[in-house]
RNA sequence: CGGGACGUGGCUCAGCCUGGUAGAGCGCUGCGUUCGGGACGCAGAGGUCGCUGGUUCGAAUCCAGUCGUCCCGACCA
């Protein structure tokens, strides 16, 4: 492919709405084109990196027996009526009608569709297992798309969805997709640390992300200092160690006046006490019901484990008015003494610690609060924001450090959220001929995040680094000089290598600079240079984009030097971090 | 949704404060010179100054509204 030919436009400034590198770089190097906020089109460039992407997706989901399918973007509300989320989605799903005012949604996902087709061919335990996947456009009407194609509205998704007879064959599924998941990114050269996710009312090992550690991330995850703990924060868990200094035999309860103190600052002030030595108590709206969450002072609420612990779908603070219609008082809550009131417990509040809590009325505190003596625990969960240094509490030894990461991929156990029979209830007849419930996983990855990331992950000053699996080309040649005898070389060199590899060559009638400033902004991961200086000697001059390598080499021995290079950059999948499968 | 910034040729920006009818660099077109890290000369094309309304003899400039874009936060199946 000659350059003079193809749509490249590369900019020399940096547009001023990009900040991020990936964003520079895939507009100076026109790989995209922004249309509206989150919204963009894939130039030639952009587009084969996306059709790059597709092709390792497919190898690999097809090699593990997915089969590819083509949902609809436009879906109708029933079928996401039927599944509640019409009504629990926010603004971000897209809703238009049409011409007949039936109610249309632009599909984000694709659980209902997917969950549909599962219900009406899926009968028998002999159509399980199966995993049908596809590459789709997704509409979101995300409320603040960000970073270029980090996070958009419109993109390209990955999402495959597994179906299962019972449980026990999905958790036997779920290493094969985990396992897929961590060769696609390897191979589209993204070093991806899976962690453990929120996975909302599943629990256990559910969920996993994949994140790419990044400072542009969005996500935020720990990692142990010590074993192989990672997990992103939303879920993640430190051990609460109790605070030091205790009495053996907490003193009686007792009442202090504290008028005009109420934040927990002004509070250590009067009582001359760490934050671990209070009680903390939060009020929360949990779909229109008063919810206390209690936690100790050095530790914050998680709004995310607090709404999946109470299964709810809107959770805000308490109003005064609610509060005081209730007869409590903000500034001054505590459990003690309250009734009626659902109190869920953080597992920091251990049993038989003296804390200094609210008095549950204006202007006083309790000392020597004690729970199991002044109040009773009837839930108790953990729902405190894990912290930078928490102690892991999957080891016990090392320190948790809490990181920043772009969200590649997620696996997920649904099991039955789409296939229940206040869903969608979808059931198979097994071998006795008994209804039973099938079981779900969804999986997805977005491609042109995946893009963006790369870039994240391999750029320099100059522009774009590509991995060799992703990359739009996989070799540059750039033909230096006006010499009609360079020229003759590249000319014969581009129709030698075209059938080996793919090849744009830069024949245009441009400086030396500009073709090679060009050459490292488009982040082609090979380059080789044809010149007059080096064609006096019969030579070559191959350069590796990443590593900034360059060898000079006989015009004859090219092939070879090629072929070596190229078998160099494929990506090891050796050594991931693989489930047992 | 809250906070902030910005909208002037394709790109990056100046001009606005102090109103008088638009400029630079890059890019683009043609001709010539140059050729290993964004060369140079000459000639040229290209702008409803985001939009609407107001003030004024006169608005890119002042005022109001509105739309759009980016950043921080909230949100994120």
């Amino acid at each position: 492919m000659r350059y003079s030919d193809y749509f490249i436009h590369t900019l020399y400034e940096v547009p001023k709405e990009a900040e991020t590198p990936s964003h520079i770089f895939l507009l100076r190097g026109s790989y995209i084109h922004p249309v509206a906020a989150g919204v963009y089109s894939l130039l030639p460039l952009g587009h084969r990196v996306a059709e790059k992407i597709k092709n390792v997706l497919r190898e690999e989901l097809n090699a593990i027996g997915g089969m590819e399918i083509t949902m609809p973007v436009l879906n109708p509300a029933e079928l996401w009526k039927k599944s509640r989320r019409y009504y629990d989605i926010g603004q971000e799903l897209f809703r238009i009608k049409d011409r007949k005012d039936r109610d249309f949604v632009l599909a984000m996902t694709h659980e209902e569709v997917v969950t549909e087709i599962g219900k009406q061919f899926l009968r028998s335990y002999r159509d399980l297992p199966v995993m049908i996947y596809q590459i789709q456009t997704k509409i979101r009407d995300e409320a603040r798309p960000r970073a270029g194609l980090l996070r958009v509205r419109e993109f390209f998704m990955n999402d495959a969805y597994s179906f299962h007879t019972d449980f026990e064959d999905l958790d036997a599924y779920y290493p094969r997709i985990f396992n897929a998941y961590l060769r696609i990114f390897t191979r589209c050269g993204l070093k991806s640390i899976p962690i453990e996710a929120d996975s909302g009312i599943m629990g256990g090992t559910g969920s996993h992300e994949f994140m790419l550690e990044s400072p542009y991330g969005e996500d935020r995850f720990v990692l142990c200092s010590h074993c192989d703990y990672r997990a992103n924060t939303e879920k993640a868990v430190g051990l609460k160690l109790p605070p030091e200094g205790l009495p053996n035999v907490p003193p009686p309860m007792r009442p202090v006046p504290t008028p005009n103190v109420k934040t927990i600052a002004d509070l250590m002030k009067r009582f001359d006490s760490g934050e671990d030595h209070f009680l903390k108590t939060v009020a929360y709206e949990a779909d229109g019901e008063l919810v206390l969450a209690v936690i100790r002072g050095d530790f914050t609420v998680s709004t995310t484990k607090f709404t999946n612990y109470l299964k709810a779908t809107k959770l805000e603070f308490a109003s005064e008015g609610l509060l005081s219609s209730k007869g409590l008082f903000p500034g001054f809550l505590s459990p003690v003494g309250v009734k009626d009131i659902r109190i869920v417990f953080d597992s920091s509040v251990g049993e038989g610690i003296p804390f200094i809590a609210g008095g549950n009325e204006p202007d006083v505190h309790l000392e020597h609060v004690v729970s199991g003596r002044d109040f009773f625990v009837k839930e108790m969960t953990d729902i405190a924001e894990v912290r930078e240094g928490d102690r892991c509490a999957k080891c016990g030894q090392g320190v948790l450090q809490i990181r920043r990461g772009i969200e590649l991929g997620h696996t997920f156990k649904l099991g039955t959220k789409y296939t229940a029979q206040d869903s969608m209830d979808v059931t198979y007849l097994d071998a006795n001929g008994g209804h039973q419930r099938v079981i779900m996983g969804c999986y997805g990855i977005g491609v042109e995040r995946l893009m963006a990331s790369a870039v994240e992950q391999w750029h320099d000053a100059g522009g774009m680094m590509l991995p060799i699996g992703i990359a739009p080309f996989e070799v540059i040649l750039c033909a230096l000089g006006n010499k009609p005898e360079v020229a003759q070389m590249a000319d014969e060199i581009h129709k030698e290598l075209t059938p080996r590899y793919e090849v744009i060559y830069d024949d245009r009638d441009e400086s030396p600079g500009v073709k090679l400033k060009d050459a490292d902004l488009l982040g082609i991961p090979i380059r080789v240079v044809v010149s007059q200086k080096l064609l006096k000697e019969g030579k070559v001059e191959v350069k590796v984009r990443r590593s900034g390598e360059v060898t000079i080499c006989l015009r004859a021995e090219l092939p070879a030097l090629l072929e070596k290079i190229v078998a160099e950059l494929q990506p090891c999948l050796d050594g991931l971090p693989y489930m047992p499968e």
